[in-house]
DNA sequence: CTGTATCCACAAGGATACTG
DNA sequence: CAGTATCCTTGTGGATACAG
């Protein structure tokens, strides 16, 4: 995979922070492990409809270099892998929360916009 | 610039906040309207080192679109634009801030694993 | 001063096949 | 089961020039 250098020197937190969280699948992958506690590789990509293997993988690498996610190997047949997280993984997820009460509110006003532009009438949602 | 549609439907809060943080300068942006409240394009582009006109741009309208950013035409020659935060953008700062907390730790402990890494001894970090 | 318009490089992401 | 390896497409960001 060479040597995805995660750069600073940032700026300030945020930038240090979302550096760490940037990636398609990385939010859900933080919340799976925190939902759940710990999963195996087929569990995680179960709960990420969509995801490529390869992806998955990488994530998961960069996370395991950015010590969010903690990667136990046991040494069986047929292998098993499994994830969860560290205590900095634990703590981002913490710092994340008030984002995603944010993010559900900006769901909602979406919707809402939605609404609006489309027919003030009604509209069902499935 | 065509349109850049950002995309649902998201699996959970998280997702929608960070679809609209995601962007190399979208955290400084916020961080310098929190700091300085009201700016020009040009004070933007200041404390902003680095970025290019047609990022600043980019990013400012992404932002605008989704409701962060409020953008104040004047009707002048020269022509001045400011821009500030709506409530929005604003509240979405405030939740910013734990992560922005998190990352400042984390800042501090990538420099200690940076000096583990070399050299135990002494190190001058300009 | 505040932007567009182009063109370009590179990295991120995806599909598929294969392996220990 | 848990990945690699490979190839390919797309998106993101940057440089430069020009315009209202």
């Amino acid at each position: 995979m060479s040597d995805t250098v995660r750069c600073g020197p940032y700026v300030c937190g945020i930038d240090a922070a979302l550096d760490v969280v940037s990636g398609k699948w990385k939010g859900l992958i933080l919340w799976e492990l925190v939902e759940h506690g710990t999963l195996r590789f087929a569990q995680l990509r179960r709960g990420l409809p969509g995801v490529s293997e390869k992806m998955l993988t990488q994530h998961l690498r960069e996370m395991e270099q950015d010590g969010l996610v903690r990667r136990q190997v046991y040494a069986e047949v047929p292998p098993r892998v499994e994830y969860s997280l560290t205590e900095a993984g634990a703590a981002l997820s913490a710092a994340l929360e008030p984002l995603g009460d944010w993010g559900r509110e900006r769901i909602l006003r979406e919707e809402i916009a939605l609404v609006d532009h489309a027919d003030a009438s009604r509209m069902p949602r499935p």
